[in-house]
DNA sequence: GCCGTTTTCGGCCCGACTGTTTTCAGTCG
């Protein structure tokens, strides 16, 4: 029998629809055309279902900005794992090129023209003309374009990979520069907007918008930081930094009266931006980051605060977390948008380790500073037997753990210490404890830990058979990705949805900043089939507890209230939610 | 290439900056 070949996944299809943009871009496509498959491609990265599944029913063009041509691809992607259009654009302009375009500077049309007349097809070839003085001409082309093509080159950039950060770090990074701005006496409103504020999983740069007394005085002192590596003060209004570990920061001052309009502008995000501006053109309203220009008046609103531009456009204020163009647009009242999820709605937290695994706190130190947190209760869940880094916890080491939980419970007032622990899931689908054990604790995470390069079939059987286990509570951290530098393995996410959805069992979004796993889409996606999910530190020490605001800011971008999180009840409502044992 | 309170063609978001121009296209956010 022929092994049935798995889907690709939507993240794969969207890559293949970017590249078919970039590439038609080269070709000279009218930038509508290359919008429509930038377009598409974001389509099928914020669907809900398997597009390639869609794509076989038949019901494909039911996702917005896919029409009859993009259908056809995807079915030629289907049935052949190619798409012929594809292939023939990527003979006919080597991959280089494509590096050569992610250049600050250098965009599509300017790529090929000195593709066309020079024969440039690299980084390398484009560095060596540029060291050879062969650019400038080139009409269109001069010198300071050689140098800056080299200072680009040089610092890396066009190379693969090199592009995101993860938010965290970002946030850490820009902490202090940010904390200076508010504390400078020129300084009165100091905003992050752009990706940082819509919580999303990573950055290309930070935007920081301001309100201030004396606008050039803020911007100097900016600049003068010596967190920053360099920086740039155009005018009165803006400034731009570099820091030492290559974060760019743009400062915006603005006046009081535009703060709204600029700060819903730099927010983004850039989809939302364009399809926001698409509908109020409709209703002949022009929106920029200057104001609200009114067709019938003339007139130029200028709004101080962001609630005031929504309402100009006829919405209601849609929280930044929403503002991805999927969906957002069509609230009407505020009764349409969702009171998203807060971490204060956070009652429990049921994943986190100890000196008994590979954490750093005691139980007791864990349970303290949960309790501190307002907490009303926390499982304890080291990791099991055969996990192999940190101290593996034997069977007989369980058992002893369980008494010691038991004893800290007991003897700590206002909070309630569970015992429990996140089992590796085996390759096979079984678990790493006996029946038995398992069914002595309180709470199970089950979690892969080993093996992600299986393939799709047998992960997500491995997976869906840890799910059947009547003792599993939640799926830990279910595709493994870590942002910016580890893919999710490969795993048929529809089928692992409805296979939580039959079993009782919930869905974990893992709070380690790194993690946010499972990631908005895909928490969505469960939500809405009424699956729990469970917001979890998965803290290795009892200073990161509060790394669960990660993981509410994945769930809010998944457009979740506290009613779609498990661990939003008490202990003994959530109790009677779960699977029967 | 998509799509329809501008419905089957002709639109498709807005403004600033940059380097190279002598009035602007390309690029960026």
């Amino acid at each position: 029998m022929p092994e049935s070949t798995p889907d690709l996944p939507n993240a794969r299809i969207a890559e293949l629809f970017d590249e078919l943009g970039d590439l038609y871009e080269l070709d000279g496509a009218v930038v509508h055309r290359v919008m429509a498959y930038r377009n598409a491609a974001k389509a099928v990265r914020d669907a809900q279902r398997s597009v390639a599944a869609l794509t076989r029913a038949g019901t494909v063009t039911s996702l917005p900005g896919i029409g009859k041509t993009l259908e056809e691809k995807l079915v030629a992607l289907v049935q052949t794992g190619t798409i012929p259009a594809l292939d023939r654009l990527r003979e006919q302009f080597p991959p280089g090129l494509l590096a050569m375009t992610r250049l600050p500077g250098l965009g599509p049309k300017r790529a090929r023209k000195l593709y066309d007349e020079l024969k440039i097809d690299s980084l390398e070839a484009l560095a060596q003309a540029a060291r050879e003085e062969k650019l400038r001409d080139v009409k269109g082309f001069g010198p300071k374009f050689e140098e800056s093509v080299l200072a680009a080159i040089a610092a890396g950039h066009g190379a693969e990979g090199s592009r995101r950060i993860p938010m965290h770090r970002a946030l850490e990074t820009a902490a202090p520069i940010i904390e200076a701005l508010r504390a400078h006496p020129a300084s009165d409103q100091v905003h992050v907007a752009g990706s940082a504020r819509r919580m999303a999983d990573s950055a290309k740069d930070l935007d920081v918008i301001a309100t201030a007394s004396d606008p050039r005085a803020l911007l100097e002192a900016f600049a003068a930081l010596p967190d920053l590596q360099s920086a740039h003060v155009p005018g009165d209004n803006a400034a731009k930094g570099v820091t030492h570990n290559g974060l760019s920061i743009d400062v915006r001052v603005v006046e009081p009266d535009q703060l709204g309009n600029l700060l819903q502008h730099f927010t983004g995000s850039k989809m939302h931006n364009v399809a926001l501006r698409a509908a109020s053109v409709r209703k002949g309203l022009h929106i920029s980051e200057y104001g609200i220009l009114d067709d019938a008046t003339g007139e130029t609103h200028r709004c101080a605060t962001e609630e005031e531009v929504y309402a100009l456009l006829g919405l209601p204020y849609i929280p930044p977390e929403l503002r991805e163009d999927r969906g957002e647009l069509a609230f009407r009242t505020a009764a349409d948008v969702p009171v998203l999820i807060e971490q204060e709605d956070l009652k429990g937290d049921l994943h986190m380790h100890t000196v008994a695994s590979d954490g750093r706190g005691t139980i007791r130190e864990m349970a303290e500073a949960a309790l501190a947190r307002g907490l009303e209760y926390i499982a304890i869940t080291d990791h099991s037997a055969s996990h192999g880094f940190g101290n593996d916890v034997s069977p007989d080491e369980l058992r002893r753990q369980i008494e010691r939980v038991r004893e800290v419970d007991a003897d700590l007032d206002g909070i309630t210490v569970l015992v429990g622990s996140e089992v590796n899931i085996l390759p096979d689908g079984s678990l790493d404890y006996d029946d038995e054990l398992l069914a002595e604790l309180d709470w199970v995470v089950a979690s892969v830990h080993t093996q992600f390069a299986m393939d799709e079939r047998r992960m997500t059987a491995r997976i869906i058979r840890a799910l059947e286990h009547p003792s599993v509570d939640v799926l830990g951290h279910p595709t493994g990705r870590k942002i910016e530098q580890r893919a999710a393995y490969a795993l048929d996410m529809d089928a692992v949805i409805d296979a939580a959805g039959r079993t009782g069992t919930f869905l974990e979004i893992n709070s380690a900043p790194d993690r946010r796993d499972l990631h908005d889409v895909h928490a969505r996606a469960a939500a809405a089939l009424g699956v729990l999910l469970c917001i979890d530190s998965d803290a290795h020490g009892p200073e990161k507890l509060g790394v669960t605001g990660w993981g509410v800011g994945t769930a809010r971008r998944a457009w979740l209230t506290a009613r779609d999180v498990a661990n939003t009840r008490p202990w003994a409502e959530l109790d009677q939610l779960r699977k029967a044992r």
